[in-house]
DNA sequence: CGCCCGTGGTAAAACGATTTACGAAGTGGC
DNA sequence: GCCACTTCGTAAATCGTTTTACCACGGGCG
């Protein structure tokens, strides 16, 4: 029954010869129509933007992007979408693409270096112009036998100060040693710093910034260190267990995100009055720390610009594959607001 | 200075010609090597294997899928992938996505249905395989024109019921009940319910959730709608205006999760003590909410349920194109926790 | 021995757009 | 009127892969 098809009942989409059919032109001409690298008589022009437009002619990316050799494709790579952190950054790059008539292809590594490694393959395969990396490890490309065909990349966030990628993170030894210096400044003497992992550097530069803040400060001898873990609940339970030793802390500076939640919620569980009887600095990008109570004092990175100078880091990369590499820091937002207070005596 | 060279500097990939000089072979073999769809000589592919590991050679995608007419890729559109909510469908849909040798293009549309039918070109100019569409307007496609050459899509959590999609959205009518019911049997009857949007049928859903629990109870009269707004402090404003009335209310159902946010605020604001002088029910899906005080009685979608099954249904729906419409509702979590209490006297 | 069939290889034709090479027609200057 | 030059159109080559059509070879069987 039904008339003979000649394509498949999905995925016929009209080609740029049958609008130049439908015009009465060749191909070419309907191409040059449309992208116009050459003129084109009036009346044919209106012919062809006719056709197209009765057609509902959408250009096929993959044959043009064959030909030309390049896709206006920028690939970002994030350890895990659901962090409201790098949801942030990729809200932002999406945005920069679009100014730029680029378009972004995210995939998300989970913190694993050989999904991510996988991922990055892919993306490859799909001749991305560029790669926007939140690397899951520091020696990013070590195992994995990057950099011999990756396309211009740059790492963002982590693995500062890489030897073969551009890098663009925030200054995090500066939020250490601010959040670390307003503990000081009130008047605090044991200090804990939280973090998730020892292995990252970013994370280890925090450390460095509290470390260097103690120091200036003669506290040197008072350096009291957690390593929580890579989950809220390893944190908080990292946290608990520093409360039950003998001298607990009258400050507590959680360097991660998932730090901060976890001091919170050992906090809650010890009956401790925030910031009455304890003082905490947070790292926090979340919309959610606006209703805390009490309002959280903590450190925020500044998303947007990370993002911005991260693409322009990246175009110019493009541009330029043969320029000197660059490492760029991003100065942190500290916000003094409710949950560290003077210690009191 | 340096000897000629043939390609431009980047993107200069070894192609499956390189692989197949270098094998001694010719490139229709190569491709049933690395593809199989006939048998190879065991000699020859060893040979094949290993030309292409020395040459790193990956297979260029936009030839591959230009040739095959398919590109095992499936659009998603979010309105924004800032909340925790979309990045957490998306997360979940990438799972899926990997495990079905599939990959993801993901874009956001702002909620903008001018963005969103500019991201959806974009999309089937790539020829995307399917969408999985959280629509910006219940009555997609009106207004642009699709669903003219659109590729198979499913429309998920907005625009339930929709004529010319299959749809898989939370059970927002129950969502709206429950928490209306649980404020009901802790004896309250002045319950005001915060909405974001009445454009929108999840959000009206939930509406009429709330308004056939106090029916059911004699309550209908005693309905308190207000409208907040599409960000937190648009609710919080309006709530803090409903304060000011004569009655206050004794409950507040926040029925999404700036609503629920914007309560939170306007609580603190007014120093009402919560859940003492007030209960809140609130929408959430953030860590956050299990650090929030008191812990939030709250309602939560499905998630990953959600992902899954609209996965699935877009699958189906791509293998039977002319299969009847479906409309599906995933049940909602309500938790209850602290911040709504038996009313007093 | 002649025939058929299965196996494994190759050359060449697609896929759909862009770009190159070329030619036809028109314009202007002398 | 002729040459140089511009304008605009077309045919064909190209991008890198998959797939089709075809061929050569060897084995099994009547």
């Amino acid at each position: 029954m039904g008339g003979k098809r000649r394509r498949p009942t999905t995925g016929s989409s009209p080609t740029i010869r049958d609008v130049a059919k439908r015009a009465g032109v060749s191909p070419g001409t309907v191409s040059n129509v449309l992208i116009g690298v050459r003129g084109v008589r009036a009346d044919s022009r209106i012919s062809v933007m006719k056709a197209a437009e009765a057609l509902g002619y959408k250009s096929n990316h993959m044959a043009s992007s064959l030909r030309r050799g390049h896709t206006r494709t920028i690939g970002v790579v994030v350890p895990d979408l659901s962090n409201e952190f790098f949801s942030g950054l990729v809200t932002h790059w999406e945005a920069q693409a679009a100014k730029a008539g680029y378009e972004i292809l995210v995939v998300s590594s989970g913190d694993n270096p050989e999904t991510e490694t996988r991922r990055i393959q892919s993306l490859i395969a799909r001749r991305v112009d560029g790669l926007l990396i939140v690397a899951a490890r520091d020696d990013f490309g070590a195992a994995s036998g990057f950099p011999a065909l990756l396309p211009p990349a740059v790492l963002v966030d982590r693995a500062s100060g890489h030897k073969r990628f551009d890098t663009v993170s925030s200054d995090n030894v500066a939020a250490g040693y601010d959040g670390t210096l307003h503990l000081i400044k009130l008047g605090h003497r044991d200090i804990v710093l939280v973090t998730s992992d020892d292995s990252h550097l970013h994370l280890r530069d925090r450390v460095d910034g509290y470390r260097r803040a103690l120091k200036e400060n003669g506290l040197a001898k008072r350096e009291r260190l957690v390593i929580g873990g890579r989950s809220v609940e390893a944190c908080r339970a990292a946290i608990a267990q520093e409360f039950r030793r003998p001298v607990r802390p009258t400050a507590i500076f959680a360097s991660t995100f998932f730090a901060t939640l976890g001091a919170i919620k050992a906090i809650h569980a010890f009956d401790i009055a925030l910031p009455g009887e304890i003082s905490l600095v947070g790292f926090e990008h979340s919309e959610w720390a606006t209703v805390f109570q009490p309002h959280l004092t903590a450190v925020a990175q500044r998303r947007e610009e990370l993002a911005a100078k991260s693409w322009s880091t990246l175009m110019d990369r493009i541009g330029s594959p043969r320029a000197k590499l660059r490492s760029m820091k991003i100065p942190v937002d500290f916000s003094i607001r409710d949950s560290a207070q003077q210690l009191a005596d």
